[in-house]
DNA sequence: GGCGTTTTGGAACATTTATTCCAAAAATCC
DNA sequence: GGATTTTTGGAATAAATGTTCCAAAACGCC
């Protein structure tokens, strides 16, 4: 069989390499054919695999599979793999490229800013809701349906998200407390047993909500995080950790995942303290 | 930083690797920070990328990555990358399929909650790109970039934006003052000529806002408005009016537009007036 | 400000992995 | 059944990737 039967491109997406496949599957020789079939059939770990375990799963030698990548239209192996690595890619995280999108229209007209902010808003949330820890969640809302009093911190740029909570626990009539620091004063005292504390910190971390959260989880009181990573100093004093991937540009962060992910923890609490009320 | 601080064994899942990554990333210095803080956000790249890439992408040398894998209790890279490899779920389907696979947990559930509220939002701001009026928007920042000092009012639901606008104002070493309405204060007098007002309410606007956009315009600053209609009581005393177009869910609105709008607005405020300073 | 300790970067090295090539085997055609 | 073409396997080679190690820098502690 020539390698160049037909003019040549390779796949650029799983739908072409699966479109061209079944083309030429039939008038395979044998070991090809053994190829095409177990690749076919595990598609998915194309990314993940090396060519002598494809290889050993097709039951064929490894030069068997080089050819098999030729013949789909690939330099070789290697670029077939990039296919499949590049296919899986999450959606955003090319953070350098947003930022000098971000600077280029800073200078430019605010309708232009505005497309960037309302961009970088719509990416966050489809990362929201792409990589959501489930399970957290549910153990969040858990935890903060059966305490007494919400203590909800976040300072900074985090204070918007903790105003609008306090907002809804009220609306909702769930007894929650927002905590500032006006006044310089400190509210820690007003942590009681059975009480929950929700606290929202970002990269800079503030240490007072850190503190916080510290004090009520030392008093074995329940801590829910919500927070930018996992690797977030709040961690380490929470039951349930909630992340959210923003898009950040320094002070500039959209926070329109962080609101909705907020915003469904407030509700999700509300609904089940009525439920089991 | 010894490697075997604790009697290590190399974490068999990705929850175990999870753990103890938040267990061991404070007290870390500053490369295998990084490390952590890249890795942490990135856990589903992991088995498809090569030592180089992720080192590259946490900024750091590849020999501080392969100190990391080992830190975390792997003999090197790669052993830790195959644990990732075999735990490999084909990337999460794309955004439209996990939403649909949100909302079909069931109403009720915290995830079905998020999947509204993200679609919430995602509408908003398509929405607002559509309808914000260009004029208006260039309006209002050429009134804020002019101005002394300016004042942010917004209160109950308006009042996380308006602090939000507070936080990127300091930031961007713009004069802003926040007025709440901590202790009944009443903060009128403390606008002076030349200052300007940004006011935010929305349906039910809330008295207190309006009163003090009425006093601003009567004594001759410059007023613009963040509101949801063209007829809100806020258009009567301002001089250039935005709208918002949010989509509520059930009770509560997701803020994303309304957040995105703000943040244009305070940005190219910043801007503006740092090409005039 | 000197001294021991920890952290860091990068060059050298080792290992794995991909790729080529060609002689042997099989298939096809006359 | 022999000549010609296609297919195959594996050994040899090339490229890439992972890993170690050590000297220099940074840090922390008297």
């Amino acid at each position: 069989m020539e390698v160049d039967d037909l003019p040549v491109t390779a796949p650029e997406s799983v739908e072409a390499f699966l479109a061209r496949l079944t083309q030429i599957s039939q008038g395979l020789p044998r070991r090809l054919r053994q190829c095409a079939d177990h690749i076919a059939a595990n598609v998915d770990r194309i990314a993940v695999s090396t060519v002598a375990e494809l290889a050993t799963g097709a039951d064929v030698p490894p030069s068997a599979l080089m050819r098999f990548c030729q013949i789909m239209g690939y330099s070789g192996f290697s670029e077939m793999q990039k296919m499949f690595r590049e296919a899986y890619a999450p959606g955003f995280p090319d953070y350098a490229t947003r930022l000098k999108n971000l600077k280029q229209a800073g200078s430019g007209t605010a309708s232009a800013l505005l497309a960037e902010f309302v961009d970088a808003g719509r990416i966050s949330l489809e990362s929201l809701v792409k990589s959501t820890d489930e399970a957290a969640l549910t153990t969040a809302v858990e935890l903060l349906a059966q305490a007494d009093t919400l203590h909800v911190v976040g300072l900074r740029r985090a204070f918007p998200i903790a105003s609008y909570l306090a907002y809804v626990f009220e609306k909702m009539a769930v007894p929650a407390m927002l905590h500032d620091s006006v006044g310089k004063l400190d509210h820690r005292h007003a942590l009681r047993a059975g009480d929950a504390v929700l606290a929202i910190t970002f990269a800079p971390y503030s240490e007072e909500t850190i503190a916080l959260a510290a004090e009520a989880h030392g008093r074995g009181l329940s801590v829910v995080a919500l927070t930018d990573r996992l690797t977030s100093p709040l961690a380490r004093s929470a039951d349930a950790v909630l992340t959210v991937p923003e898009v950040d540009f320094g002070a500039f962060r959209s926070l329109s995942a962080t609101l909705a992910l907020a915003l469904t923890l407030a509700v999700a609490v509300g609904a089940r303290r009525d439920e089991t009320a």
